[in-house]
Formats: structure tokens, sequence, C-alpha cells
DNA sequence: CAATCGTGGAG
DNA sequence: TCTCCAAGATT
């Protein structure tokens, strides 16, 4: 007799009702609409374009990638033109914006595209996710971005809206990224997602968050409740708690790349600009550095790729 | 899965 | 000055 209601589980939480879903999703878009930021790779749909500027702005703040943003395009102005400058030149570009191994697979990537899909940036999640350096959040960026498809994107911005106005209590990636999903109005991949993206980086911000001028203030999960905890602080594994920078391995690699940058080098220039003691510490961190095809040998000089 | 990977601006 | 963290991906 006992019919089974709904199969509730506890590994799958339920999302909200779509009816209000959709009606968040509206309310974003509709302040978007008057609200978006003025920034450069919103006035393009070249795939090649946005899939540059959106693995420069993993992890980077878009206001510093918007300045960059006539460069990097004009010299990596498709994936023919980026094979041909060389993974030393796209490392040598990148200079200022962190995270060298992007470069790395930036250039890998329009390898790939060249040679596996005859130079036309692909359309499909599975394809955009087969280049290198192209995770999920970049792979849905491109749909939504370069070819207006209604998917979600899932950054560190759209997961501190769902946590705290959509849900208003912390949240797995997986579970945000469902959430968002239903949200996405119909045909209006494009703008909802850009609109999202800039609730959470001009309002729904990390720290000092500006309320007042909230679409979604009304109906705010986080506001309503009245707690004081902020549902976002550990939230979506999309932002990791990150270590000490000053005498880290990463400010070392960093200086051994920028010097680089300037030209070839020897052991002991690059020894020198580490600032570090140990010299096996950094015979380790140039070995890694070739290794992950950042830099080259030839005799006793190092360059870049 | 947790650690690793740069650089710069904001508070 | 110092802490936090930013349109993540990879191993």
């Amino acid at each position: 007799m006992s019919s089974p209601q709904r199969a509730v589980s506890l590994t799958t939480p339920e999302l909200p009702r779509k009816a209000v879903l959709q009606a968040v999703g509206r309310t974003i878009d509709e302040w978007g609409s008057r609200n978006l930021r003025a920034l450069p790779w919103r006035d393009t749909r070249d795939p090649w374009h946005i899939l540059v500027a959106e693995v420069a702005l993993q992890q980077t703040q878009a206001p510093r990638v918007a300045e960059r943003y006539a460069s990097l395009t004009s010299a990596l102005s498709s994936p023919t033109a980026t094979v041909e400058l060389g993974k030393g030149g796209v490392i040598a570009l990148w200079s200022g914006l962190g995270y060298n191994a992007r470069a790395v697979r930036l250039h890998a990537a329009a390898e790939a595209i060249v040679e596996r899909f005859s130079g036309v940036v692909p359309s499909s999640n599975d394809d955009l996710r087969s280049l290198p350096g192209i995770g999920p959040y970049t792979a849905a960026a491109i749909e939504a971005f370069a070819f207006e498809r209604d998917v979600a994107v899932y950054d560190t911005n759209v997961a501190r809206v769902m946590a705290r106005a959509v849900l208003g209590a912390p949240t797995t990636a997986t579970h945000g990224w469902q959430v968002v999903s239903a949200m996405v109005p119909a045909g209006s991949g494009w703008s909802f997602n850009q609109a999202i993206i800039d609730v959470g980086a001009t309002l729904c911000t990390a720290r000092n968050p500006q309320c007042d001028a909230c679409p979604l203030r009304r109906r705010c999960a986080w506001k309503r409740s009245g707690a004081l905890i902020d549902p976002a602080l550990s939230t979506a594994g999309t932002s990791r708690p990150q270590g000490r920078f000053e005498g880290s391995a990463r400010q070392a690699r960093g200086r051994v790349v920028e010097r680089l940058r300037q030209g070839s080098a020897t052991f002991r220039q690059l020894h020198d600009v580490t600032g570090w003691e140990d010299e096996a510490k950094v015979r380790a961190i140039v070995v890694a550095l070739i290794d992950e095809g950042l830099i080259t040998r030839h005799a006793a000089n190092y360059s870049l790729g």
C-alpha cells in the first residue's frame, strides 16, 4: 500500500521550485539589461577571442584582464596565429597575469583546435572540455558567451549568489550548478549569465556586499533569514584558501619566468632573481618548470617555452 | 581529494 | 602592514 511518494535523498538536496527559480532568473536578467559592466569581451562572439578571455579570467579579476584584452586578442588573433607565435611567445605575452601554466595550456589548446578541429573552435561541451586548460567553468562560458547557448556558468560569483540569495545556506558546486541551471531564462543564456556574474562581482561581493542595490534584496534567503554567518564563506569549492605567498615556491617560480621574459639566462642569473639561498631548492623549481613546459634549457642557457 | 599554481588590488 | 581573494584547472 505504501506508495513511494518521492525519493528524498540526503546526497541529492532538493531544488527550490522551478517557478521560483525562473522568477529569480528573470529578475537577474532584467537587472543585467540595465547594469552590465562594459567589458571588451562582451562586444564580440568570436569563439577564440572569448576562449582567450575566459582563460585569462581564471582566478584573475575582470578589470585586470580588460586592460589586456586588446593586446591579447591582437597577438592571439586566431588559433593558427597563436600556434605560429609559439609557446614561448604566448608565455611572454602573459606577463603580469599570473598562473603562467595557463599560457602553456592556451597554446596547447590552439594546437589541438588546429589539429583536431580544422582551426575552428568546437561548440560542444565535450569537445571544449577536451582542450587543455578548459574545465567545467570555461567550457560553459564559451558555450554561453560565444555560442549563446542556454547553459549555466558556475564560477565563484555565481556560487556566492546561490549560497546567499537563493539557498541561504552553504552548498556544493554540483548542487549550486543544478540550481542556477534551472534559472536560465529560455533564449537568454548569454545575458542571464553575464548578469548573474555581475551581480556577484559588483553587488554580492565576497566582502562588504552592497545589499541595498541588489535586485534580489526582497527575496534574498540570507537577508531574510537574518543570519549573521555568511553562507558563502566555505562554499562551492570554487575558491580555495591560499598559502602564504612571501617566500613561497610560487613567488620564486614567478620571478624565474619573469626574468626569462627579458631574455635567456644562466642558472646563476635565475638563482639570483629568486632571492633564495639554497641552490638545491632553486634547481628543483627550475626542473619543475622544465617538466611543466614553461621553460627550456639549451646548453647553459634557459629560455621561455 | 587536497595541494599546487602568480600577481595585484582592495579593505 | 597584512590579510584576503579573484569569470579555475590539473594532478
